[in-house]
DNA sequence: ACCTCCAATGTCAGCGCTAACATCGCTAGT
DNA sequence: ACTAGCGATGTTAGCGCTGACATTGGAGGT
């Protein structure tokens, strides 16, 4: 046991590290790494030194390294419940854009709308000590809410808004757009108002839109006509379903809300080929504003969320948090964006 | 110096470490981590032991040190143009589901199609020990292709698809679409077919698909008439500006091919305005059939690419590349998906 | 001349985990 | 009985970086 053990090879290729671009500019690491995270406190000189050997060297600095070492990383997870669609998509752009123009990394997975498939992501997410956590709505596993709980990283909720619960949220309250949709509409005069909603989805926060949209017209001494078309169908199967059926009735509807853009297109395609004219015999309005509302003839009104918007201010946010941007304030806790909403010729 | 220096105080909170675990069940550390990464090399009752130690504690791995340990990751970093486009969202999609499946997460950002952005990305994953990366398309900067070539983890390139390039390819070749096209139409029994593309957008690959179109009516003795709406305008008001001046000629097209569904959805409108028929006065055809394409009425006849169809097969040989599925032969290097000829009412 | 203070830089000890190697106990072959 | 061989587990030494603290040297005050 005398002599110590000869050295271990080393098991990782000549990657290239703080010390080789320490030991070529003659400083020590430490002063290699503060130029990278604390230019400032690194004199002139060496800054310039620094960034020549680094580009001659073609480091590229190991986050892993950095992270382990620090206990913190710039990356920030996201969950949400699908990508391609035409909802979250922007949302996600929002977000990462943001993000990325303050050197931040986006981690992103989808749920499906599964809770289950939300904690795996939220559990894996976690193991990379991300900065902060952003998921999408309030509703989740009880193995996530403990996670999410227990962390210590800022998490944000997107989408809805719910006043009642601890984290920061930035969304929009679905009641809101649909006392918007109920009010365009009896401005434009309109009176026997139906409300179409796909029954085969669970899409709760559809009925916080009806809600809103009844409410507003209750105000007004009138009642929402309530539509459901078959369970199972597509939704532009289900919108063209509807707005045949209800135009059979004896008092038919003047101005249809659909619950979304897909079902109002179903209902407006169906109308061309019954020989309705749009608006004169119904108005029709959706939600969401997808790409196609505006080329549909007639154009689609619409409701258009705040997608956008709730990927860059949930990046703010996250960001403040971080202290990576200036708040003067502390953070705020509760971000309500508003709808938009979109007039166009179908009402 | 005689004594040695106090301990420093720790850095990090109370998080529960592989050794707590370890502790409690009365093993060392790496069996522990055997646990997650080799189950089967740990043996069945203490697998049991551990596995409830792990619940019992709440447990999560932290991955950042495993990574700077084995200089592996399960993280597969993507850099697309845009997240929110109707064009890559699907292919995100596929991607990060195929990848969530088999325990790998998606590190993403977008481009914008600028190779400094798309650089700038990668600089930042390859921090990370990515194990593999994926880009968009075969048109790099110099410092992307030098840290790209650098790298000796898997990189993909997709959506182009470039036979005499290095790296394993997913794509389709746009040439092809322009014959599948050009083919559909002559079968349909058009004959003055004209191409009309944004000339304010930079979209090569919209040349290609009109050099495949042009070829296939030369085959069949037939010119291909090419036309460009006034530079700057979105492709929306383009399309419809192509239609009207296309329509104005004396030898009208009677079918125009728009190197996309935005172009094309403009120049319906414009037609149903003009009182046309389509495709009775004339035929339209797009590209990318976006989610609006089967809304619009007439019904838009389109050629799909195989936008999910990517984004799953990179992710496929990712995982192959990297051992984490079974392949039987060596990655395929070349894998060219086709498009989809949607036939609509609009031809 | 002396001291204080601050900015610039360095030393040291890990962060939590895993590769490589070592060891232990057992089965099986001779 | 003896040992080769194998599966299960332990020991050691980092992975590349950064936090806390130490040190240095010069500006500025008295």
């Amino acid at each position: 046991m005398s002599d110590p053990s000869p050295p271990r090879k080393r098991r990782t290729a000549g990657r290239i590290t703080l010390n080789d671009v320490a030991r070529q500019v003659g400083v020590s690491a430490l002063t290699v790494s503060r130029f990278f995270n604390h230019p400032e406190r690194v004199s002139e000189e060496l800054r310039h030194r620094i960034g020549e050997a680094v580009s001659a060297l073609g480091y590229v600095p190991n986050l892993v390294a950095g992270s382990l070492a620090s206990a913190r990383s710039r990356i920030v997870g996201m969950v949400i419940p699908n990508i391609s669609g035409p909802i979250f998509a922007s949302t996600i752009q929002g977000f990462s854009d943001t993000l990325a123009r303050h050197g931040h990394q986006l981690l992103l997975a989808s749920s499906y709308f599964s809770p289950e498939q939300e904690e795996s992501a939220v559990r894996a997410f976690l193991g990379w000590s991300p900065a902060a956590l952003v998921v999408t709505s309030h509703f989740h596993s009880e193995g996530t809410e403990k996670l999410l709980a227990e962390t210590d990283i800022p998490v944000v909720e997107i989408w809805d808004y719910q006043p009642e619960r601890a984290p920061i949220q930035v969304g929009f309250l679905h009641y809101d757009a649909g006392v918007m949709a109920a009010r365009h509409l009896l401005e434009r005069g309109y009176r026997r108002i139906a409300f179409v909603q796909n029954s085969a989805a669970g899409d709760f926060s559809a009925l916080d839109r009806r809600d809103g949209c009844a409410a507003t017209l209750r105000d007004a001494g009138l009642e929402l006509w309530s539509f459901a078309p078959s369970a199972g169908s597509a939704p532009f199967e289900a919108g063209r379903e509807a707005m045949e059926r209800l135009m059979q009735e004896t008092h038919r509807p003047d101005a249809i809300l659909f619950a979304n853009d897909n079902l109002a297109a179903g209902g407006l395609l169906a109308a061309q080929r019954m020989g309705l004219r749009i608006p004169g015999d119904c108005a029709v309005m959706g939600f969401g504003d997808y790409a196609f509302a505006e080329m549909l003839l007639p154009s689609l009104s619409t409701i258009r969320p705040p997608s956008l918007g709730i990927g860059e201010t949930a990046a703010l946010r996250v960001l403040e948090s971080l202290g990576v941007i200036a708040t003067e304030a502390p953070v705020q806790r509760l971000n309500r964006l508003e709808c938009q909403l979109v007039e166009r010729e179908s009402t």
